[in-house]
Order: structure tokens, then C-alpha cells, then sequence
DNA sequence: GATAAAAATCGACACTGTGTAGACTTTCTG
DNA sequence: CAGAAAGTCTACACAGTGTCGATTTTTATC
């Protein structure tokens, strides 16, 4: 029986469109799977969630905007992890350690991960988003490779530019293994890991 | 007075048609520049080589057709280039030589290679023509590679999955780095060579 | 637990872009 | 110059998008 506790004001938190949000973006996720966007119609997304394509349009302004949203709600989950990082580590093992990290994000989101990318040039908020992220991650590789003894400057083979590059090798590398295999993804973590390892003079 | 040349059977070859197709493929480029793929229509194709769009449809089945045929023409003139390719050559010299001409084919082609790379996963015949491309960098990096020492199996560090990784980078590196500037090009390629270096152990 | 506001849903409509069909015109070829 | 081939046009049918006003359901409040 629901008495009345103190911190309870949060009960009607829990709206009846929240569920529908949430089943609106996991419907589009599900169909970005077997349809793929282009043939993903908004017809589609709204039958998946039980609702009419008017009462779509009622949380959604249009198909991009419900991608838009899961692609917020992913790389969301991204920046979690990411702040989770070991920052104070030997470089060796933080190489290591944000590969295999890597290798967990792309298992887990590669799909929605791909699809932001594929989008990053036609929708311009999900572009946005996409580089955040990115520059997070090329922050991470400048910091590592700047305690392996590369130097800080904006020269192009410093370590801001150096991480640039490392950064959208793993991207491109892991787009690609991602759409084969899990062993193709461990196979292209080890690749990049070994790479990252040279650029930052770490081959002893 | 057109005498009836012994080699002249070839008087025929300039029909009308191939006129209009190259002004057909000529404005679509041009519309790709500044409207981009999406906003482009098959209308405005048409209006822009002088026709009704009834007509183009004699010539191109559809708007993906068209882009197909773009691409394949440019993709076509990359070949070319790299056939020229100066196979025998020191490993630092090819590097620097390698990356030259890809700033080049980049200042050049720099729009229709980012939206043949755009459309590879949506237009299944753009992305074989462009894997088709990437295979031939791909063999040529790993060919380098193999000259400078690095072993040439199949494992992870080992020649062909590096030079996949750095084929990747350098992808990923030029397509951001055109969208800007040719200055930022010519960094990009400066970053790109650096770790091309350091991964192939020549960093005397 | 009645009620009024807010939230959610629906069906119909107008619009834009695609691809096709059939009739018509131009251009080649013998 | 006549028939065929190549090229072009207008009109149509169809898919998907986004908007609107009417209507129903949920939720908060007394």
C-alpha cells in the first residue's frame, strides 16, 4: 500500500509519454537494425511503439529529431564511461585500458554509434553531439600521449594532432570491424592499440 | 565538307546523349557542392543540365543512379593516378610521395570522394567502388610497410592490418581536414605522414 | 470521486518528391 | 525521303512527410 513517505513527490514522475519516449527510441533502434534509416519510415517507428503517426508527432518533429534522441541518449551513456577513466595511470596500461573500454562501447552501442556518424554531416545537432564526443576522446589520447613524452605544441606531429589522427583511426577502424564481428573488433583494437603504442614511442 | 575519312566510323561517337550526360553528372556535382545530397533533387538535376526531369529519367533511373555514375567517374580517374604509382622506391621517399599525391586527389576530388564515403553504406554499388579504391591504398600501404621491415602476416601488427588502420586514419584525417581548408589539409597530411613513419619503425 | 486543465491520440488533409507511361519530336541511317 | 532509333515532354499514380482541429484519456486538485 502506497502510505504517504516523505520523499514521494516523486511519484508522478513516471508520465504515461515517458514510457512512450522510451518505446518511440527503442522502436527506432530496432528498426535502424533490420530497416536501416533511409527505409525506416515514420509510419514504421510510431507502429513499433503502438501509437498512430500523429501521435508521434505529438513528442517527435520528424525522423530526425527521434534519431537525434537516441543518439543523445547513447552517447550519453558514453560520457559516463568516459568519465570513469583511470586518467592517472602508467601510459602503457591507460593505452590498454581505453582500448578495451573502446572495444565495450562499440559492442554495446556500435549501431547507433555508426548511425550518428553516417548522420553527422546531414543532421547538424547530431554532428554536434558526434564531435563532443570526439573531442573527449582526442583530449584522452593527447593526455596519454603527453605523459609518454611527446610534446604539447600544435605542430602536426605533436600530441594534439597526433590524437586527432589516432582518434579518427580508431573511429574509421572500429566502424568498419564493427559491422562484421565481434573477433574483427578484438582483431582491430589490437591494430590500433599497437599503432597508439608506436605513435607515442612506447615500443620497448 | 566531312570526306568520308578511312578512320572516320568514329564521327558517330559524339551523340547528343553523351553531351547531356556529362552536363547531367557536371550539375550534379555542382549541386552537391552547395546544397548537398539530401536537398538535391532529381528536379533540380534536370533543370541544371536543361532538361525535364522526364527526360533524365531516359538517362538515369533514379537520383542514386546518377551519383553512382559521378562517383565512378571520379573514382575512375583516381585509379588512374595511382597506377602512376613509383612502386620501386625508398620507403621514405614513397611515404612522402604517397601522401603528396593524396593531398592532391583530395584538393581535386575532395567533395565527390566525402559523399561517395557518405553513401557507401546507403548505396551498396557507391560502396563497392569506393572499398574497391580503399583496397588498392590499402595494398599499397602494406607494400611500403612490407619494404621497411615490418613482418607481413596476418596477425594484428603485422603489415596488412596496420596499413588497413592507416588507411583508415588517413580516410577519416582528409575527409575532416577538406572540409575546412587547404592549409589544414596540408597539416593533416604532415600528422598522417608522421605516424605513417613511426608505425613503418623509420623514425632515424 | 467529481472536475477542469493538461497530456495524449487520432484521422483527414495538403504538399513535395519520386518514378512510370504514352505521345510527340528530333536525329540518324540507308 | 522514309523508317528506326534516340531524345524529350506532359500527365499521372504513388510514397512519405508534416500540420490541424476535434476528440479522448490522464492527471492533479479539491
Amino acid at each position: 500500500m502506497p502510505g504517504h513517505h516523505p520523499a514521494r513527490s516523486r511519484r508522478a514522475a513516471e508520465r504515461k509519454g515517458d514510457v512512450r519516449e522510451r518505446a518511440i527510441l527503442d522502436t527506432c533502434e530496432a528498426l535502424l537494425a533490420h530497416k536501416g534509416y533511409d527505409a525506416m519510415t515514420v509510419g514504421d517507428i510510431a507502429q513499433g511503439a503502438g501509437i498512430t503517426r500523429g501521435a508521434l508527432y505529438f513528442y517527435y518533429g520528424s525522423k530526425q529529431e527521434v534519431v537525434t534522441a537516441l543518439v543523445a541518449r547513447t552517447v550519453e551513456h558514453l560520457w559516463e564511461r568516459s568519465r570513469a577513466t583511470a586518467e592517472a595511470d602508467e601510459p602503457r596500461r591507460a593505452i590498454a585500458a581505453a582500448m578495451q573500454r573502446t572495444v565495450e562501447l562499440w559492442n554495446e552501442h556500435g549501431l547507433v554509434m555508426r548511425t550518428a556518424i553516417d548522420l553527422s554531416l546531414t543532421v547538424p545537432e547530431i554532428g554536434e553531439l558526434w564531435n563532443h564526443t570526439a573531442d573527449l576522446f582526442i583530449a584522452a589520447i593527447t593526455a596519454v600521449l603527453e605523459r609518454a613524452g611527446i610534446q604539447a605544441g600544435t605542430a602536426p606531429d605533436q600530441a594534439p594532432a597526433m590524437a586527432r589522427a589516432l582518434c579518427w583511426m580508431i573511429e574509421r577502424t572500429f566502424y568498419h570491424a564493427s559491422q562484421e564481428s565481434r573477433e574483427k573488433l578484438q582483431d582491430a583494437s589490437a591494430t590500433c592499440e599497437h599503432i597508439w603504442l608506436t605513435s607515442a614511442g612506447l615500443t620497448t
